[in-house]
DNA sequence: TTACTTGCAAAAATTTTGCAGCTGT
DNA sequence: ACAGCTGCAAAATTTTTGCAAGTAA
């Protein structure tokens, strides 16, 4: 297991994501890192971003795996994705319902006709394959 | 506005999306496809699924727009992604935390610790701006 | 015919990786 | 000195786009 040394572009770069409300992306992160470090490489952004979020330093908010997905269920329905797999599932739920409404007041007025709610943790077959 | 003509891929393609129940890739759509048509290409897969998309006859369950985001917030919340500006905001709802409680006792069995929720619609502000 | 569609290929956008040299411990 | 870290550049992945030829209406 890799022993973790102290590296200033680290620390920098945590501390700018800290100060924030927003959820920057990599290059923004870099692009705000070139004004401490002229020479610092997107590279090392995209390897102390992992390394962060690998220590649950910070949250990696990422896409359905690399790839965008599709469905042609079109009724309302939500997703919910297991992190350790990748599967991809569909999800119905009268609390989920509630959540999208409260989401709805607050973001919009009301209408959740067109809100959707995707979630993401562990499965259960996963689980059971960790425990050996 | 574009007049849409029959399309021998696309009809395929929704056909194909439609009956399966788990979430594939364009790029597995693509694979499958080159099965019927053997000189489909990529780029047709990819129009096709958009244009679909657009219609609402298939969803397209895409990421936080293109690039990951990254949060140093580590407090488990929720987010709200703007699917029109782009925008990602915090969320934080009671009513949120009964779905993650009533999707982890479907999905694991009923620790809710690192489940986290994605929800997508069109924020007010956005709304504001369409009514011109 | 007229526009929409296609296949192909190139480009764009995002992320990962190999490597030689640098740095923290 | 050893292992982790950096910058750089190349590669890998995913998605979009330009263009000339093909096709539905």
């Amino acid at each position: 297991m890799a022993t973790l040394k102290y590296s200033r572009q680290r620390e920098s770069i945590k501390e700018f994501l800290t100060g924030r409300t927003d959820h920057p992306t990599a290059d923004f992160v870099y692009e705000n890192m070139k004004q401490i470090y002229p020479n610092i490489s997107l590279g090392t952004v995209y390897r102390n971003l992992s390394l962060l979020a690998d220590l649950g330093e910070i949250q990696k908010l990422s896409s359905f795996g690399g790839a965008d997905r599709f469905d042609a269920r079109t009724v309302p329905h939500c997703h919910f994705m297991c992190t350790r797999c990748g599967r991809v599932m569909d999800v119905f739920s009268e609390h989920i319902d509630k959540s999208l409404e409260s989401i709805a007041a607050d973001f919009k007025d009301g209408q959740i006709s067109d809100y959707k709610a995707r979630f993401f943790g562990i499965c259960k077959e996963c689980l059971k394959e960790e425990s050996h």
